[in-house]
DNA sequence: TGAAAAAACGAGCGAGCGCTCGATTTATTA
DNA sequence: TAATAAATCGAGCGCTCGCTCGTTTTTTCA
């Protein structure tokens, strides 16, 4: 089994795939015309702004240094995107869709048991942010700047995926397997945990954890607390 | 008792007296002389800073909005700090002075005990960053963006908390009260649980969940988490 | 009350920002 | 290979930023 394979066993989440979809998501207002040209920029353009901005925020990130480390010139990344804030919603757009699409997509084998379908859910959620980590990191540290509509967007599908947690976690309960007395208490507090893993990457990269040992130690932690381990 | 008296058990942490802490610590780079004016000026800048950068980013607050917002002109901004930078400093500052001193604080009655010590801990927590919100707040969203030495510290300040519990915790698997396989990793969980409280601070105000209320809860799920209830 | 000290003011500075657009290079095709 | 289309270039525009400093207002106290 490869490690891509592994990581991220629904889906392709390399830059390419990433570039692709946002380039059928955004064609319209993309400049550029042949495809395998657009999504190679692309690519370059989304790696670079990631780069720069994971380390000293969007916000401070300048697009002439932006377009220096895409290899364009000012002028040329304006046949990508109509302003700097789209490019925002471009990454934001990617980690959304990727996020919701997976974390619907559990086997009917893993629904039918609560105790599967919550690891599942905590395995897929740490292996994606894992194979995706620079756009997650993205995501979560620049919600504050995005502009309104992409802001409410984001929140709801926060809401969304805590609501999954929750309805498993009452599934459950209501079989016995757990004992918790507010699941959606509950349900609140596993998304941090999930979360920590790629906000706080370099601490357990330090400590030589894998993201599948990460995910393993996180359901074993919540188990635990669900009372049913 | 008095809900300052409740929510903060050990110390002031008013603006005002977070602004005398800053004036003391930074009393040679401030040009205005007499206390009292010095600490109510400084009161409203903090104030506006962490309004205005809360909102939008420490990044995108220009010193005009923040001059009009405090209720001072350009030039007199610049008799409290010389440059946009000591601002965030101050404030990182009073933070982590804030953590470090009320978490090794513990009576030795509550070290006794390593249920006892972890519940003391959890609820000294959530309540400083109840009383210190916008500075919690400010001081997590903005950390990428610090100064090396600042963030040097502000990182050694996270592994100095992270490294309480974890003694905590390694002293309850002693005595057979906790049982976990990796004390270290479990220790590490429990920041992202305590953060939550103040970074999704909306969430849980909107579901009536008090500070003490969150203490509790979470304290219950960690407990239950390392076998100990 | 009036002169000295303290505090606050705000127009102006150089720099860097997002963004534009006519010129130029590169790729395509008859 | 010449003509056309596609892609890229980068100097320049208007604007806002952090910051300065000579001036004005407020406070202090003999």
């Amino acid at each position: 089994m490869s490690p891509e394979k592994r990581l991220a066993p629904y889906g392709d989440y390399s830059l390419q795939a990433a570039a692709e979809r946002i380039l059928t998501r955004h064609r319209d207002h993309i400049r550029t015309q042949k495809p395998h040209v657009a999504v190679a920029k692309l690519s370059k353009i989304l790696e670079a702004t990631l780069k720069l901005s994971n380390r000293q925020g969007f916000q401070a990130m300048s697009l002439r240094d932006l377009a220096e480390a895409a290899g364009l010139s000012m002028g040329g990344l304006y046949s990508y995107f109509d302003g700097k804030e789209t490019l925002l919603v471009m990454i934001l757009g990617e980690v959304s869709s990727a996020a919701e699409t997976l974390l619907e997509a559990a086997p009917d084998d893993v629904r039918a048991d609560p105790v599967a379908h919550l690891e599942w859910l905590i395995a897929m959620h740490v292996l994606l942010s894992e194979a995706m980590q620079p756009f997650f990191v993205f995501a979560y540290m620049e919600a504050k700047s995005f502009p309104a509509p992409a802001r409410k967007r984001a929140i709801a599908s926060e809401a969304a995926t805590e609501a999954i947690f929750a309805r498993v976690l009452a599934e459950g309960v209501a079989r016995g397997v757990f004992k918790v007395d507010d699941p959606d208490f509950a349900a609140a507090l596993i998304k941090p945990l999930l979360q920590d893993w790629y906000v706080k990457r370099p601490k357990y990269a330090k400590r030589g954890v894998s993201a599948e040992a990460y995910a393993a130690g996180v359901s074993d932690f919540i188990l635990k607390a669900l009372g049913a381990r």
